[in-house]
RNA sequence: GCGCUCUUAGCUCAGCAGGAUAGAGCAACAGCCUUCUAAGCUGUGGGUCGGGCGUUCGAAUCGCCCAGAGCGCGCCA
C-alpha cells in the first residue's frame, strides 16, 4: 500500500537522518503549529542539537538541504531556533486525496502484528439501575472496541457483570426480610428488584445484624445453596435484560456477557496455585497474598475472607486466568474510573506473582468521574443519581422538537422520524462524552447533552447530511467525479486535513483514546464547512472543478462517517428541520 | 497520617517524550440566507497557564516547596 503523506515524509526524513549519521528517532514531522509558514514541521534538529551540543540551526540546515531534493516539497525552510518547515506541493496533496478515494480503508493502515485483546468495560451490577456514571465506561469501551477491530486486532468486549459479591446476599436477605421467604422472587420486575436493592443497601448500612445476615447468605450462595442460586439466577437474568435494553439504546455492544460469578471455579484454582507457590498465608482467619511493602506499600489481596467468601480481587485475578487460558488473551484492558486504581495495581501485581498470565499486557485505563457542578460525582437536584434512561429521553425530546412532525415531510412517517430522533440524540450524548480525554473527569452539564451546535455530534452529522444532499443533487444533474485539483486555499486545507486520518486513528489506538478521533472529526467537519461556504461545488466554473470538488466532498463524507462509526455513532442520511425552527 | 490525581479565557475542556504568536466549543459583541440544508460561515474582545523557587539558550510542559480541590488506603464491590 502506498504510504500516505505524513508517513511518506517521515520515511524520507528517516533516510536522511540515517544518511547524515543522525539518530532517526527524531526523524518525524508533526502538523505545523504555524500554518502560515508550513504544512508540517520537524523539531528533530533542536532535540539532536541538545544531546550533541551543537548549533541546532546548522543541523536543521543540513537536513533541510537534503529534504530540498525530494519531490514532494514546495518549499523547505529553517526558521526560528531550528525548526524545519515544509510546505507540500498542491499536486502531491491532491494525488494523496485521490488515492484515499480509491482505497476502501480511506488510507488507514492496520497494525503489523495483530493480537488478541480483551476489553473489560461497562461493568453494570445486578439489581442496580444504570445511571450516568455508567455512561463513560460503556461508551468509551465501545469506541475502543471498534477502533481495535478496525486496525486489525482480534478484539473481544466483555461486560463483566457485577453479579457475585455481597450485594447479592444483601438483596436476597432483604427479600427474605420482607416476604419471609424467596417464593415470590420470580414475580418481581426490574423496578421492584432495584427497589429491594436500594432498601437492602440502606438497611445494611444501619444495621449490623442485617449486614451479618447478608454476609452469611452471600457465602451460602457462593457455596452452591440451591434455593439461593435459583433466586439469584432469576435476579441476574432480569437485570441483564434491563442492562441490554439500556446498552442497545446507546449502541454499546459486547461479545461476551461474562460475570464475576463465572470466575468462581477459577477462584478456587487460584487459591490452590497460591498455596502451591507458597505465596499465600493465613491472617486473622482470612487467606491473603502479601504484596510489595517496601517501596510503595500496598494492602494485601484478601483471597478468601474469614467467612469463607471470595474477595473481589480474587475474582478479577481468576478472570484474568480464564481470559488467558480460554480466550488466549494477549492484552487485557480495563476501563474504570480512578477510584479503582489501587485495586488494579494489586490485581496486576498478584497476577505476576502467581505467574498465571506471562507475556500478557495488563492495562488499566483510568477515567475521571462524571461530576456535577460541585466537582463531586454527579447527583440530580434531589440528591439521587440520574438514570441513563432519563438522560436519553431528555435528549430525544429535545431532538424531537427540532424535527418536523411525522408525515410533514414526504417519506418521513412515524418510524423514520423516530429513527432520526434516536440517531441524533444518541450522537449528542455519546459525542459529549467522547470528546473529553479519558483521564480527566468532566463536569456533567445536563444542557450540554441536548446541545446540537458547536463541538457536538449533531454538528458532524449535519456536515455529513449536507454532503449527502449535495451528492444526490449532483447525481440528478448527471455530474461526474474528476481528479482532484487544489486551487482555493479552503480546498487545499480540506485535502490536507483529510490526509491526517491514518495517523489520527493510529494515535487513538495506541493511546486507547477516542477523544483524539472526536477532536479530529469535529475539526474535519469544521474545515469542510469553511470549504463549503467558500467554494461552490455544483456551480463551480468548470465541469472539471465541479467533479474535483464533488470528489473531495464525497471523500470528506466517507471519512467523517468512518470516524463517527469508530466512535460508535451513526450518521443519518438527512437532517430535517422543523418548520418553526429559526 | 500515608499515597495517587488535578488546578490553563466568564464556563467546559485541549495543549505537556521543553521550543516559534498558549488553542477549541459555549457564552458576549459585529456581520453573512434571491446559489449546493443558517444544527452553518466570517470577524472582534477575553489568559500573571493556582502561587513561589529552581534546571535550561528556551518552561503551561521537567524538579522542589506552598495553597486549594478530588480520590484511595486488608475482609464493600
Amino acid at each position: 500500500m502506498n504510504l500516505l503523506l505524513e508517513n511518506k515524509i517521515n520515511h524520507t526524513l528517516s533516510q536522511i537522518f540515517t544518511q547524515l549519521g543522525l539518530d532517526d528517532k527524531y526523524a518525524f514531522v508533526k502538523v505545523s503549529d504555524r500554518p502560515d509558514l508550513s504544512d508540517f514541521q520537524c523539531n528533530g534538529a533542536l532535540a539532536l542539537a541538545k544531546v550533541a551540543h551543537k548549533n541546532p540551526r546548522e543541523i536543521a540546515a543540513m537536513i533541510a538541504a537534503e529534504l530540498q531534493k525530494c519531490d514532494f516539497c514546495e518549499s523547505v525552510s529553517v526558521d526560528g531556533p531550528g525548526f524545519i518547515n515544509l510546505k507540500l506541493k498542491n499536486e502531491v496533496i491532491a494525488q494523496n486525496a485521490d488515492k484515499m478515494t480509491d482505497d476502501e480503508r480511506l488510507g488507514c493502515g492496520m497494525v503489523e502484528n495483530p493480537h488478541k485483546v480483551i476489553l473489560d468495560y461497562g461493568g453494570p451490577n445486578v439489581a442496580k439501575t444504570m445511571h450516568v456514571g455508567h455512561l463513560r465506561s460503556g461508551v468509551i469501551g465501545e469506541s475502543v472496541r471498534r477502533i481495535e477491530k478496525f486496525i486489525g486486532n482480534d478484539v473481544i468486549g466483555d461486560v463483566h457483570l457485577g453479579d457475585w459479591g455481597t450485594p447479592m446476599g444483601q438483596i436476597l436477605s432483604e427479600i427474605i426480610h420482607q416476604d419471609g421467604n424467596l417464593d415470590k422472587v420470580t414475580s418481581y420486575d426490574i423496578a421492584q428488584i432495584t427497589d429491594f436493592y436500594k432498601k437492602a443497601n440502606i438497611r445494611c448500612k444501619e444495621d449490623e445484624a442485617a449486614r451479618e445476615n447478608a454476609r452469611i447468605i452471600t457465602a451460602k450462595l457462593q457455596d452452591g445453596n440451591e434455593e439461593y442460586r435459583k433466586a439469584w439466577q432469576y435476579l441476574r437474568s432480569e437485570s441483564v435484560k434491563a442492562v441490554k435494553e439500556n446498552y442497545a439504546q446507546l449502541d454499546v455492544n459486547f461479545d461476551l456477557w461474562w460475570g464475576e460469578s463465572d470466575a468462581h471455579q477459577a477462584c478456587q484454582e487460584i487459591v490452590k496455585i497460591a498455596r502451591e507457590k507458597g505465596i499465600s498465608e493465613r491472617d486473622n482467619g482470612a487467606e491473603i497474598i502479601r504484596l510489595e511493602e517496601s517501596n510503595k506499600p500496598k494492602p494485601p489481596i484478601i483471597m478468601v475472607k474469614s467467612d469463607g467468601a471470595f474477595g473481589y480481587q480474587l475474582t478479577d485475578i481468576a478472570t484474568i486466568k480464564m481470559r488467558v487460558d480460554d480466550l488466549n488473551a494477549q492484552e487485557i484492558v480495563y476501563f474504570t474510573d480512578s477510584r479503582q486504581t489501587l485495586h488494579f495495581e494489586q490485581v496486576f501485581e498478584a497476577t505476576q506473582k502467581l505467574g498465571i498470565a506471562p507475556d500478557v499486557e495488563l492495562q488499566h485505563i483510568v477515567f475521571g468521574t462524571v461530576n456535577g457542578a460541585d466537582g463531586k460525582p454527579f447527583k440530580t437536584r434531589d440528591g439521587g443519581v440520574m438514570d441513563l434512561k432519563t438522560l436519553i429521553d431528555m435528549s430525544k425530546e429535545k431532538v424531537r422538537q427540532s424535527l418536523p412532525k411525522p408525515n410533514e415531510v414526504e417519506g418521513y412517517g412515524e418510524a423514520e422520524i423516530e429513527k432520526l430522533t434516536q440517531q441524533i440524540a444518541i450522537a449528542a450524548i455519546k459525542f459529549q462524552d467522547l470528546k473529553n480525554t479519558i483521564a480527566s473527569g468532566y463536569v456533567f452539564e445536563l444542557d450540554d447533552f441536548a446541545k446540537f451546535e458547536g463541538k457536538t455530534g449533531p454538528y458532524i452529522q449535519y456536515a455529513i447530511a449536507r454532503i449527502n444532499s449535495m451528492l444526490r443533487k449532483a447525481q440528478a444533474n448527471g455530474a461526474t467525479y474528476a481528479d482532484i485539483v487544489l486551487q482555493a486555499p479552503e480546498e487545499r486545507a480540506l485535502a490536507l486535513k483529510l490526509a491526517q486520518v491514518h495517523n489520527v486513528v493510529m494515535r487513538a489506538h495506541t493511546d486507547k483514546e477516542p477523544s483524539i478521533i472526536a477532536e479530529y472529526t469535529h475539526n474535519l467537519a469544521q474545515t469542510f464547512s469553511t470549504f463549503y461556504n467558500a467554494c461552490p461545488v455544483m456551480n463551480a466554473e468548470t465541469p472539471q472543478l465541479v467533479g474535483s470538488r464533488l470528489k473531495l466532498s464525497k471523500l470528506t463524507r466517507d471519512v467523517l462517517k468512518l470516524m463517527l462509526d469508530l466512535l460508535g455513532i451513526e450518521a443519518p442520511e438527512v437532517m430535517l428541520k422543523a418548520e418553526n425552527k429559526e
